[in-house]
DNA sequence: TTGTAAGCGTTATCAT
DNA sequence: ATGATAACGCTTACAA
């Protein structure tokens, strides 16, 4: 692999002429930079990058830590990020917590001694401190959960709001007894639908329509019978998490209650297969690829010298009506 | 940010002892050793990234090239990726190329500046360039295509294989006009899978049941109406691309058809939402997290020195039948 | 405008 | 076993 000095000797000219003729500097003259160009397209020559990066104490290097890259809503959130950070000269290194403090602190401790210049991060909990990263001049922005840390940026999304909406809708369809079906009651996106769903039923609220579990395990099958049977008999159902909703959508079938008409149900981020299902499903979708872009974007500002105070955005879910959540569907 | 001399100084030795300490090297005083490791702990040292990563003439980084993490199959690999290498201490990069051979040529272009240690890419064609990173010495996998490269491992599916069993399924199950619905012609997933459903149907293959569409468009609806409807009037579909599958079953219902009973229906690649469905849906599914964990492990065996020649790995879908392929289903 | 040379923070060679 | 010291390949004062 050539090295500058290998072009700097065959456009004959210094190392440094050729560094700032490949970097686009003005003070070259335009023959030589020419010469410069020709010479490292022969050598076929590529910058190094560590050795560049050592020199100029920084890198053009992102970290995006998520709970599980798996998940559609991350994924949509990665891309959205990629797109956007490698516009401007980015990579984004993808780092999965599972929602592990202890991997998380893993991940940010090597996006640290990489030396990123900005990190992306969905914490696992407020309480995760960033502040070494911070303090290095690394730009951080929260995703989907706050942190707090009150030099990061957020990007989090009114999920309360969409959450409130989506049981009032029900509400509005005649549906009266009105579940809620999450997992990870400590998350705060879980709080936070939960909120908006007790905010929209007021003092209608009942307790034991309320369930958590995790997706695809017994507790989440003996949890959906006991919403859909007597003496809880749900007749609709928040769905706060995609992982739960096909379990749950097979058991209203296997229930012999008709989608829509007899049971209604609004799910929150499915975005791939809503119409795969007839009625067609009632969805919140947040806003995961723009989430993404704006993040980038927070960041590159930071790194392009923006000061000041965080930058706080909240985007808007977007809730779409169809048949699921329906009464007079069919 | 303390360096390594920092931390010699308070711990009164050399930074030659100092790395030697904090890189477990035998040759080093256990006393002296104790002394360095509380010196960076107080000082909260971490090694610089990039300044090792000149020195050592190598990174800790794979670099991952896939069409879009929002494909759920690109999304699992991508952790069984990360998941792997992560614990051979290797952090890896994401980019998308939406299937552009000059994004994919951007990308490997940085992955090669950057002196990446392996490189994991589904390429967009099996032409695409790769010498270069290997020439330098990169560990180069494909997944999902193969590569033309002679010089790169591989861990590829038996898709074709599981298409003929699926179609074969369908011919048992009874249904007699079995269509093919992919996305993509020209993709080598798309080729091998049409190739094994013409291998179930022998000479009984008929041109007008075989469709290619974008998903989510125009030509994906009427095609979708072509297949269902006189003259073509199939009674069953392969569908090759999870991302026609939800719109194809909508569009069964629509026309009337039980699903199952009336059409069957074998899709590839749903995993998250089969059971959403009602009859629950067959599906070809592949080992997209085993393909990643298949693909680091190969990398990581040779950068730790194998050599020999290539690893080509080839895993087997798994197909599973629902009731959506089942005639007798209800 | 161009060249010389001093680092950037490590690791590894070579003495001691 | 430990310590000087020379790279690694690049960018950027500073000189010319």
């Amino acid at each position: 692999m050539p090295t500058i000095g290998d072009v700097a000797a065959r456009a004959n000219v210094s190392t440094a002429t050729v560094s700032r003729a490949l970097n686009g500097k003005a003070t070259v003259d335009p023959e030589l930079a020419k010469r410069v160009r020709a010479a490292a397209e022969e050598l076929g020559y590529r910058p190094h990058g560590p050795a560049r990066n050592l020199r100029r104490k920084t890198t053009a290097t992102l970290t995006l830590v998520v709970t599980d890259i798996g998940d559609p809503f991350f994924a949509a959130l990665a891309r959205g990020l990629e797109d956007t950070a490698r516009d401007s000269g980015y990579s984004v290194v993808l780092c999965d917590t599972d929602d592990d403090p202890a991997r998380e602190r893993s991940a940010l401790d090597v996006a640290l001694q990489e030396r990123v210049a900005g990190v992306v991060i969905a914490p696992t909990s407020a309480a995760t401190d960033v502040s070494k990263l911070i303090d290095h001049g690394a730009a951080v922005v929260a995703v989907d959960r706050p942190l707090d840390e009150p030099r990061s940026d957020r990007v989090l999304v009114d999920t309360r709001a969409a959450a409130a909406k989506a049981t009032s809708q029900l509400l509005d369809a005649g549906y009266r007894r009105i579940g809620y079906f999450g997992c990870r009651a400590d998350g705060y996106p879980d709080r936070q639908r939960l909120a908006g769903y007790q905010d929209a039923l007021g003092t209608n609220a009942d307790e034991c329509l309320i369930r958590h579990a995790c997706p695809r395990s017994d507790t989440a099958a003996s949890a959906i019978r006991d919403l859909l049977t007597p003496p809880v008999s749900a007749d609709a159902l928040l769905i706060a998490s995609p992982q739960l909703t096909p379990d749950t959508l097979g058991a209203v079938t296997e229930h012999e209650l008709a989608l829509g008409t007899d049971f209604g149900v609004v799910a929150f981020d499915v975005a791939a297969w809503a119409m795969a299902v007839r009625p067609a499903l009632s969805v919140v979708s947040q806003p995961a690829y723009e989430m993404g872009v704006t993040a980038a974007r927070h960041i590159v500002a930071r790194l392009a010298g923006e000061t000041g105070a965080p930058r706080h955005t909240e985007l808007s879910p977007e809730f779409v009506v169809r048949g699921s959540s329906l009464r007079e569907s069919r």
